[in-house]
DNA sequence: CCGGGTTACTAACTCGGGTTACTAACTCGG
DNA sequence: CCGAGTTAGTAACCCGAGTTAGTAACCCGG
């Protein structure tokens, strides 16, 4: 890759002195320079294919436009990894798009990461992803470094979507087609918000309508399928449980969505794949993403960001979901 | 974050030049200072709470420790996405381990990238990660620039498990276990070598045996499952397939292992979820990222590194595999 | 043709390390 | 007590940008 062009070269290039290159190349507003000059100099860099080092540039602004994305890379789920996948994906899409370059910095599997840690990577900026460890974040939100949180977690800064609004309309939509006995099916990880905050808005949903909520885990769930009082449609925490479901519902000889209905929750890859289809609640991770950047942006600016309302979610309607074929005992047990 | 502690500092502390404190906080050989001076500067480090720039260091020695990892990150099956970050979970642990930091690249959805896309992100090197666009690969093994390839794509300085020796290998284990119709699943994307390497591991095994060998898409696959005369057992491409496959196969009334014998590749996240849990072959990401960032080291100190032998790779037994329990006619169709 | 303002431009410094070349001070053999 | 060799250390410059403060040259009115 030979010797880079500094722009040094250019100025020799050009003519002039290194100032005027670096002024004019970087449009610094109020410097006065004639359009000729201008374009000389602009021509010299096109000729010689200069391209400014971000590495000096960092030393000497002091920032090195990086942002440090810091996620459990360990969980082993499929769930899990295509949700990193996605969540990586949007983060890389909106760094390019800002000029930002994005550091991966995993979360270690066993004890935390420190502040020290994270401070060896120089980075500007970082964004944790539903990272379920509080003490770290606490560290780092205390350390008064940019940071933003996206998903779910530590509640500063947060940026995500409205979560209880998700599995309310996902509830709504399921009693509108007429269900009656609908069971939701909680997150994994007691320690997580979105599982409380998606559970909350099937409850508001259910106790709306007057009906008794029933929340349950996932193999709890999979043992009711059998039973002769089973609910005739679940909210599921997420795609992956609702995929689950689907196929446990159909091992048991029951049909998807005739016999039984199922919402997931993220409209990732495992609901457009599934069998049948899944109906889901849609998860905007790009638009989190450009959001998380806005806020960091804000930070570097020095003005604390305003408290971001909750992106909105939507949802996705496939093929899990229809109405009851056959009208459920209204007493079912518990 | 308050200012940043400089070797300035520590050195003012300590009481000795500049130059001095970076010889000793460096360990530089041949750079003889008694134990008084050593214990002074590195004592006033700490004190300090000194930590060096990464990016000063860049500057002057002109690396910037920074790996680049480039992969596609919008293909979006299930199985790509576990790929993807299991993948990047093992660059960035190895990459930690050898102090480097590692930044993600994400290979456009539509057009190919350039080199001066990547040269903007001033990496040391590039970890191009089963590429099938051998346009922008060539390109960038053609600027000499420091770059290794995992998995599969580019056949220049690639790091690769052993294919044909894991399907060679999966296949023997079928035959030993009795198998007589074994088909293959072939792998999706038409231009990778993978896919050719595995099919040809699969067709020797078959073949030393005198069976003929029977090479299928996913979707033939799941046709042959209600065929009378349907394969005991499947050699997949990937765990994604088999996973499939043992899906299909249970809602087709067949029994996995007793009806129908079923290994995976891969041995991921989807292997060991699935139900029953695939016998597969392992796909060492590990040891595949610490000989990339091996090589690279190579290249960074101007030695063209000896090609390297393939990685070898095990079969993982698990419960989709037995004895077939109907010895199967010998003279099936094709 | 002198003072004040503008235009066009630059020398010299900063960032935080790494490196080269050089020197004082001491030791030791003869 | 002279010269060579070693020890312990430093001044000054490099990397490639960004920045500050300042100046020469010109224009214009009086």
């Amino acid at each position: 890759m030979g010797k880079a062009v500094t722009i040094n070269d250019v100025a020799l290039e050009a003519g002039v002195s290194k100032t005027t290159a670096v002024f004019i190349l970087n449009d610094r507003p109020g410097f006065k320079v004639p359009e000729t000059t201008r374009t000389r100099v602009r021509d010299a860099a096109k000729r010689l294919g200069y391209r400014r080092s971000g590495l000096a540039r960092a030393l000497s602004t002091g920032r090195i436009f990086t942002v440090g994305i810091v996620l459990r890379m360990t969980w082993g789920s499929a769930h899990y990894s295509v949700y990193a996948k996605d969540v990586l994906a949007a983060m890389a899409r909106a760094c390019r798009e800002e000029g930002l370059r994005l550091t991966l910095i995993p979360f270690p599997m066993e004890g935390t990461l420190t502040v020290d840690d994270v401070a060896d990577q120089r980075v500007d900026g970082l964004i944790l992803v539903s990272l379920y460890d509080d003490g770290f974040a606490r560290q780092v939100y205390a350390s008064r470094f940019p940071t933003v949180t996206i998903g779910s977690g530590y509640a500063e800064r947060l940026i995500a979507i409205d979560q209880k609004r998700g599995t309310r309309e996902a509830t709504e939509f399921l009693l509108a087609l007429g269900h009656e006995n609908i069971s939701h099916v909680l997150g994994e990880n007691p320690g997580s918000r979105a599982r409380e905050e998606r559970r909350e808005g099937y409850r508001e949903a259910m106790q709306a309508q007057g009906k008794e909520p029933q929340c349950v885990t996932l193999s709890e769930a999979l043992a009711l399928l059998t039973q002769p009082t089973r609910p005739t449609a679940f909210v599921a925490y997420n795609d992956d449980q609702a995929w689950r479901l689907s196929v446990a519902a159909r091992e048991a000889g029951l049909r998807v969505p005739q016999d039984l209905s199922i919402i997931g929750f993220d409209n990732n890859v495992l609901a457009e794949t599934a069998f049948p289809p899944l109906t889901t609640v849609e998860n905007p991770l790009d638009l989190q993403a450009r959001r998380a950047l806005k806020v960091l942006q804000c930070l570097w600016q020095g003005e604390e960001p305003s408290a971001t309302d909750p992106i909105p979610t939507r949802l996705v309607i496939r093929q899990s979901t229809a109405a009851p074929s056959i009208t459920p005992l209204k007493d079912n047990s518990q």
